[in-house]
DNA sequence: GTCATTTTTGCAATTCTATTGCATTTGCAT
DNA sequence: ATGCAAATGCAATAGAATTGCAAAAATGAC
């Protein structure tokens, strides 16, 4: 029996994991960007011994760190999570009245002129609003 | 004696106290944008009967309501905090390596188009990467 | 200036999010 | 199957911000 097509993907980068497993699973299906804690949650109602939040926490940094997530720094307290691959980098915007993330579509962003000497690796963009639910 | 001008602009929103004079004073004069907790220690060497941290937040969060300051979600844990009046909108660079937030040129952004019957109210670009410092 | 009313403050407790230390378990190359 | 590095669970800890409430301070009316 084959491997699915997740583990096949973190097996290219290392070691294969249920929390890394579920981890990508999950973002992989979810339509917007999660937080821990809402990973965390969708764990735990989809398999009984689903990862620790500690472990959530830290298969997410891995994930990050191999490139196949990406962390939206958006706001409110916590932090958000999304697909990287095949998902190129967009803006968001964020609800401020019900607090949701939306993914916008992607869309040249015009970074702004640096000082001398400074060198940017990437750029993230908030749109702040409200959705049209809440409109 | 008139009223300092510090003094002068609060009254004009409200009541002035001394947390949001030195909220505001330290504000005025800082090079980069502050955490509630740098504008604290700010205003513990500034005066030996300096305001309590909880009173910094919610002097910041005053300041916010009426549109003296604005607050950056930038990137790491804390919240940091400019001075609005007179100062356009722009975009931040966070230095990955020494921590410390930058403030760029104000700089034409265009959003970018959101779906129907959302509502945009501010956007915020930050750009990541190394400062000179740094580099 | 004094008084009355409303707002703000200080302090302690609490919440929320994330991180760390360490013994135990797991993945996987051999 | 075995060995060992890497990952996990659990409890403790850290960092940032918020909340409740009695005491203090700011303003406006006299
Ligand atoms: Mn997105
Ligand atoms: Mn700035
Ligand atoms: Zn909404
Ligand atoms: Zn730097």
């Amino acid at each position: 029996m084959p491997p699915d097509p997740i583990t096949q993907t973190l097996a290219r980068y290392g070691r294969v994991t249920a929390a890394r497993w579920w981890a990508l699973a999950i973002l992989r299906e979810a339509q917007q960007p999660l937080t821990p804690d809402e990973l965390f949650a969708a764990a735990a109602a989809a398999t009984p011994k689903a990862p620790d939040r500690v472990t959530v926490y830290r298969a997410l940094d891995w994930l990050v760190a191999k490139g196949l997530v990406r962390r939206i720094a958006a706001s409110d307290r916590a932090a958000r999570f999304e697909v990287a691959s095949n998902n190129p980098a967009h803006a968001h915007f964020l609800c401020t009245t019900c607090g949701r993330t939306w993914c916008l579509p992607p869309h040249p962003t015009q970074w702004p002129p640096l000082p001398d000497g400074f060198v940017a690796h990437e750029a993230e963009l908030v749109v702040r609003g409200q959705c049209a639910h809440c409109h």
